[in-house]
DNA sequence: CTGCTCCGTTGAACCGATTCAGCCAACGGT
DNA sequence: ACCGTTGGCTGAATCGGTTCAACGGAGCAG
């Protein structure tokens, strides 16, 4: 049943070197050697054991990829990037959702390094993740997804979040807005944090009135609750800029509920670009970043870094996001009261 | 760097069977002995091997989900239900998604099989898949999730999809609507026929008139296109009942773009429940199928398969969905034209 | 005919765990 | 004092691949 490379030589009359061989440098094998193999091997049915082939080589072809939260639509499509990238290199993904929990982050980790994996790619959640760290101490190449690394000896892959929030604001402000809405999530977190320095930054020149709003995590129902808070602040305000789709879903759904007209009485923006967002009720403006692509790209990054070892340049790339114009948004009424 | 276990024993001054037996079965080695061995792993930084492991012991602890399409909730769900219980009971999930595409659903069953995986859970997107008939061959346990198995040899976890359409028309009908258009995917796929199923059964029961639709694909913007189809037709209909959320919400979309209310001129459901149908803008009354708890309960029950070995039966559990009132559906009203 | 490459092939050693028969000491019963 | 049992430990064999030094034969030059 579990047949093994020396069933195959015997079967095929050669010996289990040249079974390893035509497995894996084919082109070394002569002709009529090749036949009689690749006959064994359908014969018995056999499939090469993985495990096996990684202890003696050293090298696992596995990369782990660890994300703080599976169910976010942003990082299956990083995952989806990465996955397919990986299979096409005939890597192994070990995908792990860590739940924005310590605990689970630091047991993945274990889980990956007893896998022996060849490379890490993570967003992670918490700063310095002891686990990471022994990563480190082990050598293996790690490369941060959607999270600047600070270090050289890292690459990373990341979205310029100043720029998306400078973006937005800009945007806003070319239909005439002036004075504007921002709904942020915890500073703590970096992205929300660059978002925010964006904002301000395109506010100050293009002199444009912010007014901060905060949510304590970026989900819809934060949104739909902080909705009420803006109503019942400055009337001036003509559009809202939300950290994330999510939020900006929720403000929708208040907003919509209390008979205000989107985009009329209010321009609303989104950030993420998630896939609900092009068909909610009112088809959501929103900053765009290229998950699949960053997951592609991170995986691509380190498999050239596992494969060329010790001579692979580390690079920080920074994705510019990209403003998706929909039906949310739209010039500032001047004939507001 | 990279120690081995013999670095270990070495160190702590015992054989390797000890360390070995440290690790597996802490309770045969004397408390004197297992203190050395703990030291010296903490001091070399030790972490087994797990190919070296699985090699060996015959056994690989992996159990692979192979999923058609993890951007779909209800999947991303099933995987964290799955992954938590792996997790718990030290075993890895290798998560691969296919994305309804036959080869790669066959490519990642020879990954899967050549990683000696000891159990499998899918979702299968085609009929008799070579891959699984391999997996079958080679005696690799194999647990069916939303599909029910029809042979005895396989276990699975699936949801009563007949239940499920039953349920929403009889609801309708309770609250007085009496023709309601019914709008189904492809009928190939298995869950769709039986939900139909399940409506027509109903609506028979009950009294119901049905108008059929269909999409093709059980995308949002399916929805959106069918809605004007439902309103050039039977102008009898106060209800919709839509065989997923995602269409539900294209739906939606369209009809209060035609100034249409909802509740009040249709009445609304989905099926799913995923998480954004609450914070649509309408929030959606669903049919909604305990995704995690599929997950987790599939990965439970090919544990015990795997632990038990020969003398384990096999179940075919079948989940009832449930309806999950929401503010898109109300009584119908009497007073329409 | 000899010597030298080159190509294809061989098979033993090895990767790092687990397994298991066998060993030793201590203890208890008679 | 003797034997049997038991708990704890030992270390060689093993899992199924890969690696690599060595080998044989074909082809070619001198």
């Amino acid at each position: 049943m579990a047949n093994s490379i020396r069933d195959v030589a015997s079967r095929a009359q050669v010996a289990v070197g040249t079974v390893s061989n035509f497995l894996n440098r084919p082109d070394r094998v002569a002709e009529a050697t090749r036949k009689k193999i690749e006959s064994a091997i359908a014969e018995l049915n056999f499939v090469p054991n993985a495990s096996a082939r990684h202890l003696r080589s050293g090298s696992s072809r596995t990369i782990g990829l660890l994300v703080p939260d599976i169910t976010n639509p942003f990082f299956t499509e990083v995952a989806r990037g990465a996955g397919d990238t990986a299979s096409e290199n005939d890597y192994t993904l070990l995908l792990c959702n860590s739940d924005e929990d310590l605990k689970k982050e630091e047991r993945h980790l274990k889980v990956l390094i007893e896998q022996r994996i060849c490379g890490l790619l993570i967003t992670p959640s918490f700063e310095g993740l002891a686990g990471v760290a022994e990563l480190n101490r082990r050598n293996i190449p790690t490369t941060f997804i959607d999270r600047k690394s600070e270090s050289l000896e890292k690459s990373s892959v990341s979205m310029d979040d100043f720029h998306g929030g400078k973006s937005a604001i800009k945007y806003l402000a070319s239909l005439g807005h002036t004075s504007i809405a921002w709904v942020n999530g915890p500073l703590s977190i970096a992205q929300c944090s660059s978002r925010e320095d964006g904002v301000m930054d395109s506010a100050k020149e293009e002199k444009i009135k912010i007014s901060k709003f905060q949510v304590s995590q970026m989900r819809s129902q934060n949104g739909y609750e902080v909705a009420q808070k803006i109503l019942e602040s400055d009337s001036q305000i003509t559009a809202i800029f939300c950290a994330n789709d999510l939020v900006a879903l929720g403000v929708l759904r208040a907003l919509l509920e209390k008979g205000k007209n989107i985009p009329k009485d209010y321009a609303l923006i989104g950030y993420d670009d998630i896939g609900f967002s092009a068909s909610a009720s009112i088809p959501l403006t929103s900053i765009a970043q290229p998950a699949y692509k960053l997951g592609a790209l991170a995986a691509q990054m380190i498999i050239n870094e596992v494969e060329h070892g010790k001579n692979f340049k580390h690079e920080q790339i920074v994705f510019k996001p990209e403003l998706v114009i929909r039906a949310s948004t739209q010039a500032a009424q001047s004939n507001r009261n």
